[in-house]
DNA sequence: GAAATCTTGACTATTTTAGTTGGGAAAGTA
DNA sequence: TACTTTCCCAACTAAAATAGTCAAGATTTC
């Protein structure tokens, strides 16, 4: 199981699309500022994206991404997948050659979290985050800037030490 | 989150101790060559696994390790814990300072998930996995060699490509 | 044709993983 | 006592993965 910032980076910057969906395209320059993620970084995730149709881009002035399907018919798993490759937790990736070209004797454990894991980021689409309060709350916060972010620091921060 | 090679040797060998229960105390040695698993990266595991008193050590000729408890009462999620951290899949490890010292727009997806996989594998104890037959198959195959090895072999790895 | 934007590939510093190496300490056995 | 078996511990390391950077190019709009 490899669940890193690039998947979170990956699901955060389709939601970024999802919320900001009939604005026009949306520039990767502007997800960066809004999530704090490299904008290069930001540009090897989304080649992945369109390959895998999650995305569609459009060039030039003006240009920039938009989803390639609607946000109730993308759904977690499908980013993580498409940029983080898999969230299987086996050692030997589903085949049953874990030890000694046979199972070893925890397979079906980490099988089973396994499809745990899978169903459970396969159920939630991007339109389900979208309807969620506190995701609505930090979208519009990153909207209308952060003037209270000095005062979060206080706690956020220890104090130079 | 963090699922490896690391958690899934603990737990696999914490499985083969509960196996073998009643046998006296467990050599590192034997549970190297059954899981096949390296004997010195054994070493590094079980110090965390003693130090949580998730098995106890008898030193000296005769010696080795048995379970700290009953394996009824050892859960997959403590011996992971144990010796791989956390379980956790969000960015801030819980605190909510993912972005700007505010929390990131996926925060409470990332906190959701690690409940859910947190719950899954603090619900299952080595006594489980114990009374589940794919285990106990494995087990016995361990115990009486692998004869048929060879046979599984052909299916496992594809001929000389 | 200049600027904005996506597109691609190669490179890189840092961290983590999955160990190894080498020493020691305790306990039993002769 | 000497010897062996086992646990115990800390430092080291090769290889891989992560999280990027950098440089160049292709399209499109103005």
């Amino acid at each position: 199981m490899k669940l890193t910032t690039k998947g979170r980076y990956a699901v955060t910057a389709m939601l970024d699309l999802a919320l900001h969906y009939g604005e026009g395209p949306i520039t990767l320059a502007d997800i960066a500022q809004r999530q704090g993620i490299s904008l290069s970084y930001l540009e090897q995730l989304f080649s992945r994206l369109r390959r895998q149709s999650l995305v569609a881009s459009v060039r030039g002035p003006g240009g920039g991404y938009s989803l390639g399907k609607e946000a109730r018919e993308i759904f977690i798993g499908e980013v993580i997948s498409a940029v983080d490759e898999n969230m299987d937790t086996t050692k030997c990736h589903g085949a049953h050659n874990c030890q000694n070209n046979e199972r070893c004797l925890t397979h079906d454990l980490w099988s089973d979290l396994s499809n745990q894991i899978y169903s459970y980021l396969n159920n939630i689409s991007l339109q389900d985050l979208m309807d969620r309060k506190a995701v609505r709350e930090v979208a519009d916060r990153q909207e209308h800037g952060d003037a209270d972010a000095s005062l979060i620091d206080q706690v956020g921060t220890p104090a130079g030490v």
